[in-house]
DNA sequence: AATCCACAGGAAGATTAGGATA
DNA sequence: TATCCTAATCTTCCTGTGGATT
């Protein structure tokens, strides 16, 4: 990179030098759960409480638990599966605890699979369903056999496994069920119970969508729904406490300035009180400084971390967007920055729309309507790239008044990774010779 | 009060892409 | 491999509308 070709000794023994500031940067990570979740008590108790009948032999109602992202929702699950485990060992009670996150796998083929291969243990490996190629009534077939505590020999034939005590429970977690494409699953395994003899399950979902339930089948609806929980947003000052528990154990001793804290805090809080968020913007804010080769965390470093955060997330966004969205949003700078000079700082759809027809030109690419392209912009506005809203310029018409919001450089600089984009990005549109 | 601009945005149908299935 | 299905994308055609202007 860069012209200069000054030699640099010993890289990496230099950049090790730099102390510090973490002394376990995992604990800071979204992924981690903690072996105590500050201000969950009441949602730790009530989730407990729905599940001890496993810990009887008895089948826990089905649960759906519902609450914005950050809010705990699959450590509360994870915590309290962990601790069902644990006791059930002790007592001599088998609970399996099977978590999938539909985001990943999002078909019914495969959540079953994922569900079954978790009885496959190791040494017969081989004996687990492939990912592909089953019919997806055999792979519920053998899903069932193995709940109910079958096991398949090496000759195919299913025996019941001495091992499994019949009455043991299976705990299936669902995390962000609205994610799965169609809803048999849902209903084959809330309904899986009356085909089974000795075992029971019980199905936990998870989603930051209330409005989920609503189109589902009304039979899944009210099986998964036999019991529910909503799980509130953190506020600041509980999300200072889940800050400050985390701090304690992932950084070093006074690294962090006063108010650091309550400011991350106030900060998530105000989007919708996301733990995650908070975590995120004080880890990066302690990495911030570190490569600073600062050891102190200042509220400095903590708008930075904010900062980048934001931009992180806007290149992510604008990287992977369709190149007619990408033609639409380069046409919405190149617009606003030729409207720019003539004082206005405004645009509107059919100057994006002109714009826009004159960069699918030069780049060869396909023309599409108006229409669409009133959907992309609300696409792109929904997804925070710039704002978009109507209002109305009396006999002028009634348009969209397009305004960016997000830095014009950092976005042309991602969009400029896109081999047909590059091209035209210092595009000059012809100057519209418009009323104002 | 009536007009009319420059679109918004709904409905329905066509086209396309990806993925499963025979 | 052909073919079928589905969801996403895109088009066509359409009605609706806030408010400056007449």
């Amino acid at each position: 990179m860069g012209g200069s070709r000054v030699a640099v000794n010993d890289l990496f023994g230099q950049l090790l030098q730099v102390e510090p500031l973490f002394s376990n940067k995992e604990v800071m990570r979204a992924s981690y759960t903690p072996d105590d979740l500050p201000h969950r008590d009441a949602e730790i108790r009530g989730l407990g409480s729905l599940l001890v009948p496993a810990l009887r032999g008895e089948t826990p109602s089905n649960v759906f638990i519902y609450g914005k992202t950050g809010t705990g929702k699959t450590a509360c699950v994870k915590y309290v599966g962990k601790e069902l485990s644990t006791k059930g060992q002790e007592i001599g009670k088998r609970v399996n605890l099977i978590y999938i996150n539909c985001e990943i796998v999002d078909t019914q083929y495969r959540v079953l699979q994922n569900i079954a291969n978790h009885f496959v243990s190791a040494e017969n490996w081989a004996q687990r369903i492939p990912f592909t190629g089953w019919p997806t009534d055999e792979v519920y077939e053998a899903l069932r056999r193995y709940v109910d505590g079958f096991k398949k020999a090496d000759d195919q034939q299913w025996s019941r496994d001495p091992a499994r005590i019949a009455g043991e429970v299976t705990i299936i977690v669902l995390d962000e069920v609205d994610k799965l494409k169609g809803d048999e699953v849902l209903y084959n395994l809330t309904r899986i119970n009356g085909d089974l003899q000795y075992n029971k399950v019980s199905v936990i979902g998870i989603s930051n969508d209330l409005k989920f339930t609503e189109f589902l089948d009304p039979r899944v609806k009210s099986s998964l729904g036999e019991e529910s929980m909503i799980f509130a947003p953190y506020d600041a000052k509980q999300l200072e406490d889940i800050l400050t528990q985390r701090a304690g154990m992932a950084l070093k001793e006074g690294v962090l300035q006063d108010g650091v804290i309550p400011l991350c805090a106030a900060l998530a809080a105000r989007e919708h009180g996301d733990a995650r968020r908070a975590l995120d913007l004080l880890r990066v804010a302690a990495e911030l400084a570190e490569r600073d080769r600062n050891n102190k965390v200042s509220d400095t470093y903590v708008r930075m971390s904010q900062n980048k955060i934001e931009l992180d997330r806007i290149s992510e966004v604008v990287r992977t967007l369709p190149t007619q969205s990408k033609l639409v949003l380069l046409a919405t700078i190149l617009g606003e920055e030729s409207n720019k000079d003539q004082g206005v700082h405004t645009l509107t759809t059919g100057e994006v729309f002109d714009v826009y027809k004159e960069l699918c030109k030069s780049t060869g690419s396909d023309i599409l309507t108006q229409r669409r392209i009133t959907d992309l912009i609300s696409e792109l506005d929904m997804l925070g790239i710039f704002t978009a809203r109507v209002i109305s310029k009396g006999r002028y018409g009634r348009t969209r008044e397009i305004q960016m919001s997000c830095p014009i450089d950092s976005t042309k600089r991602v969009l400029e990774e896109d081999e047909l984009i590059r091209g035209v990005v210092t595009f000059k549109p012809k100057k519209q010779n418009r009323l104002v």
